[in-house]
DNA sequence: CGGCTGCTTGATCGCTCTCAAATGGGGTGG
DNA sequence: CCACCCCATTTGAGAGCGATCAAGCAGCCG
C-alpha cells in the first residue's frame, strides 16, 4: 500500500479527468476538479488489502480509480454480507458523508486498485465550498437506498435461484466484459462471494451453479464465471419460466 | 382528507414549534423556521387513506406532525413488504430529496395522521437558501442506509423467530407506550403486517406469536400487541438462551 | 511437487411455506 | 341494542427448499 498526496502533474491530470465523469463531483467546472483533487490522497492497494475495516473510525471517503473494491459486513453472530462491489468513478466509504462514527463494513481491493480519499474535514470543506456536492452526495446515497431496498426485497420474496441469478446478472452489468464465450464476470468471485450476497450457502450456491452449467448457462472456474447465455439468466430471473428452447 | 396551505396563525405557530425538533431542519433559526412552515402545506388523513402511492409522480417531501404511516411496496410478482412506519417528527417520502421521477413505496396513514408536505420546488428552494438542510438530509438518508442495512443483515442471516422478536423490539423503541400489563405498540399491526417486516407470512408470525403468548411474554389482540417481559424478547433476538429463568 | 484453498456432491434434517379449515372479536347496519 | 358478517387470527397436516454435516476432489501458488 502506498498513501501519497497527489505531487506529480501526471496523476494530478489524471485525477482531474477521472474526477470530471464522478457523479459525486457532478456540476464542477475544471478549476474545481482541480482544486478537489488537490485535497485527496491517492492509494493503491494489492488484491485482498483493505482500505478501510468495519468498526475503524470513518475519517475518509473513496472514489475507485481502478480495480474493484469488496464492501462486506459481519454480523454479531460472524456471519458475512457482501454490501456490495464498487468499481472505477464509484464512490465508496460513503460514512463520512453523514454523522458515523465507525465504518459499519469492511472495504477490501479484490484485484488490484487504486483509489482517492479524501478526510472528513476535507469533504466538509468542499460540500461549503461547492453546495452542489451536498446535493450529489444525496443522490449517490438515495441510489444506493434504492438498491439496498430492491435487494431486501429479492430477498424476502424470492427464492435462491432467482436471487443468484439477479445477483449474476448485476454483476455482469457492473462488470462484464465480452469473452468469446459469453460474458466474464471481471474480478474473482467465488461461490462464498455469491453465497454472502444472495444469503445463501456456498453450498447452495455450487450447486445452482453446477446445474446451470449443464444446461451451458454459464461456465465457470475457480473464482471464475462466465455468462453464456444471459437471456436465460433473465428468464430465470424474472420467472418467464419458458425454458429458454 | 384535507390540503390546505398555512393559514391560521395557530397552526403556524404550532407548525414552527414542531418543526424545530425535525432532524431536516436542524440547525435553522425561528426566521428560517417560520420561512420554512409557509411554504409547507398541511395534510390530514384518515386510518387507510394514502399520503402517496407507489408509483406516483414523486412530487413531495413529508414530515409527521401526529399519528402514524405505514411506508411499503409491492414486489412485481404482488408480495407486499413494509420498509418502516413513521412516526411525529419524521421525515418520509424522501424520494424528492434525490433525483428519482416515482415514489417507489406507498405511504398509507395507520392511524388518523397530519403531516406538512413541500413540493420538490420548495425543498429545492429551501436548501438553496438554507445549506444545511442538505447536510441534515445527508444524515437523514444516512440513518435509513444504516437501518435497512441491518436489516438486510437480519434478514440474510437470521432464523424467523428471532427477526420478528428484533422487529417488535424496534416497533417498542418507536412507539412504545406504558400501561398496566406491560408496554403497548401504540397503533394497530397486524400478524401480516408483521409478516411483511419480517419476511415471512402471517402464520408463521402467529405461530410464533402463540408461543410467546403461552410463555406470558406478551399478550395481543385483533392489531394489537402488548409486550410483557421485553427482556424475554431481548433474550430471544440476541440469542442469550439463558430461558430468562 | 505439496499443501492450501476453493469447489463438488451426497445424505439427512428441520424450519418454514403452503394449503385448508375453523374460530372469534368487533364493527356495522338494522 | 342486537344480530350478522367480515376480517384477523388460530391451528393442523404435509411438503419441500435449503441448511447442515461430511467427505472427497482439483486448481493454483509457492
Amino acid at each position: 500500500m502506498k498513501k501519497t498526496p497527489l505531487k506529480t502533474a501526471q496523476r494530478q491530470v489524471e485525477a482531474v479527468d477521472m474526477l470530471g465523469g464522478v457523479r459525486l463531483f457532478r456540476g464542477l467546472d475544471a478549476g474545481q476538479l482541480a482544486e478537489t483533487a488537490t485535497a485527496a490522497s491517492w492509494l493503491k492497494k494489492d488484491a485482498g488489502q483493505r482500505f478501510f475495516a468495519q468498526g475503524d473510525p470513518a475519517c475518509r471517503l473513496f472514489v475507485m480509480l481502478r480495480g474493484r473494491v469488496k464492501v462486506s459486513q459481519v454480523t454479531p453472530e460472524g456471519h458475512q454480507i457482501v454490501v456490495r462491489y464498487a468499481g472505477a468513478g464509484e464512490t465508496f466509504g460513503c460514512v463520512s458523508l453523514y454523522g458515523a462514527r465507525e465504518y459499519p463494513a469492511t472495504g477490501e481491493a479484490v484485484t488490484s486498485s487504486e483509489a482517492l480519499a479524501w478526510s472528513r474535514e476535507a469533504i466538509a470543506r468542499l460540500m461549503n465550498r461547492n453546495p452542489v456536492i451536498a446535493l450529489n452526495a444525496l443522490e449517490v446515497l438515495g441510489r444506493e437506498l434504492f438498491d439496498i431496498r430492491s435487494r431486501y426485497s429479492e430477498l424476502a420474496t424470492e427464492r435462491v435461484e432467482r436471487r443468484i441469478a439477479r445477483a449474476l446478472l448485476r454483476l455482469v452489468r457492473q462488470a462484464g466484459r465480452k469473452v468469446d464465450m459469453g460474458v466474464l464476470i471481471d474480478f474473482p468471485v467465488s461461490r462464498q462471494d455469491l453465497g454472502e450476497m444472495t444469503g445463501t450457502t456456498l453450498h447452495t450456491v455450487s450447486r445452482i451453479l453446477s446445474s446451470w452449467e449443464q444446461k451451458e448457462i454459464i461456465s465457470s472456474g475457480r473464482r471464475r464465471i462466465v455468462i453464456r447465455l444471459p437471456h436465460a439468466l433473465v428468464s430465470i430471473a424474472e420467472d418467464l419460466d419458458d425454458e429458454y428452447s
